[in-house]
DNA sequence: ACGGGCATGTAAGCGGTTACATGATTCG
DNA sequence: CGAATCATGTAACCGCTTACATGCCCGT
C-alpha cells in the first residue's frame, strides 16, 4: 500500500506541505496509518525524482509542494497498472482466533470494548458522511471520491461493531 | 500485528510445523498475509527464546514445533495486555480517495471489478461459516473462536461488495 | 523415473516505527 | 513571557518481502 502516491495524489488535489497532508492522514483513519517521519522522508525521494517541487516556502520553515506533470502521470500510472493488494490486516479479527485462550469474563471484555470502538468509529463516519452531503460542492470529483472512502469508513467500522455484537451473544451461550 | 503470538497461538492448539502455519494463514486470507521465510525465522527465534520447542521429526526436515509452558503464557499475557492497533489498511479503500484521477470507464472497471472479488470472497467465508456449523465438534472452545473468525471475514467482505456496488451507483450518475 | 508438492532455509533490501533533535511562531 | 502548536528532519532498528537456494519424498 504506496504511501508514494498516497502523497502523489493528495497533492494532485492542491499544493500542500508534509504537516498538511500528516495531519490529513489522521483525520481519515480509515486510509493507512503514516508517521510523520516517513511523510517527510518519502516527499524529499519524490522532490529528488522530480515528480513533486516545493512550490512555496511558508513561515517557520514550511514547504509547499506541488505535483509536476510527472507526478501527476505517476500516480495515474499506478492507479491504472499497479495489482491491488487484496489482503485484510485488521488485529481485532486477527485475535478473535484466539479468542479461546482467553478467560470467559476477559473474552466478553474484549468484545464488548471492540464493539464500542467500532460503533464509535462507524459514528463518526456517518457524521463525516452527512456533512459531506450537505456540502455545496458535493458535485465536484475530489469531493466525491472522498465521499465514496468515507462511506467504506461507515459500512466496515458498522459491519465489525454488529459482528463483535454478534460474537458475544455466541460465546456467552 | 504480531506473527510472533499467531504463531504461538497456533501452536496453542495443537504442535504443527512451520509448513503446516504457512498453510493455515493462506486458507484464511482475513488473518493477515504472511511470507513462508518470515515464519521460518520467526519459529527460530521462538525456539531460541524457549517458548515453542521441537516436538518431533518429520520426513524431509520435517519440525513439528510444539508451545512450553512459558509460551502458552506469552500469549495470554499478549492478548490480555499488549494495546490494539486499530488501523484500518484496506488498499481498495485507499485507492478510492484518489477515484477522481482515473477515466470514468476506468473507475466502472475498478469498482465492478473490486465488487466481484469482495463478493467472491463473502461467498467463501459464508461457506466456510456454514461449513462449520455443520460440524460436530462446534462446541469445542477453538472451533467457536474460528467460527467467530470466520464471521469477520464474511460480514468484512460482505460490507465491502455492497459498497463498491453503491460507489458504482455514485459515480455513473 | 520423474514431476509435483513438501519442507526449510539464507540474503539483500525496503518500508515503516520509535526515539531523538531542533527551532520558529502564535496566542493568551 | 511561556505554552502550545507548527514544522521538519535524522538515526537506529525491526518486520517483512522478494529472490535465491536446496533437497527430499510420494504417487503415477
Amino acid at each position: 500500500m504506496s504511501l508514494r502516491y498516497g502523497l502523489l495524489g493528495f497533492l494532485a488535489e492542491r499544493p500542500a506541505s508534509g504537516y498538511d497532508i500528516t495531519r490529513r492522514f489522521e483525520a481519515m483513519s480509515v486510509l493507512r496509518p503514516v508517521s510523520h517521519p516517513q511523510i517527510y522522508t518519502e516527499l524529499n525521494k519524490l522532490a529528488k525524482d522530480k515528480l513533486i517541487e516545493v512550490n512555496e516556502m511558508g513561515p517557520r520553515g514550511r514547504k509547499v509542494y506541488k505535483i509536476t506533470p510527472h507526478g501527476l502521470e505517476a500516480v495515474k500510472n499506478w492507479l491504472k497498472s499497479e495489482p491491488i493488494d487484496h489482503a485484510l490486516r485488521i488485529e481485532s479479527v486477527y485475535r478473535s482466533a484466539f479468542l479461546w485462550l482467553m478467560e470467559p469474563q476477559d473474552q466478553q471484555k474484549y468484545l464488548e470494548s471492540e464493539q464500542a470502538f467500532f460503533t464509535a468509529q462507524a459514528q463518526l463516519y456517518r457524521d463525516h458522511a452527512a456533512t459531506k452531503d450537505k456540502h455545496s460542492q458535493k458535485h465536484d470529483p475530489v469531493t466525491k471520491s472522498l465521499r465514496i472512502t468515507v462511506e467504506a469508513g461507515a459500512r466496515v467500522y458498522t459491519a465489525l461493531a454488529e459482528w463483535a455484537l454478534w460474537a458475544r451473544n455466541q460465546t456467552n451461550k
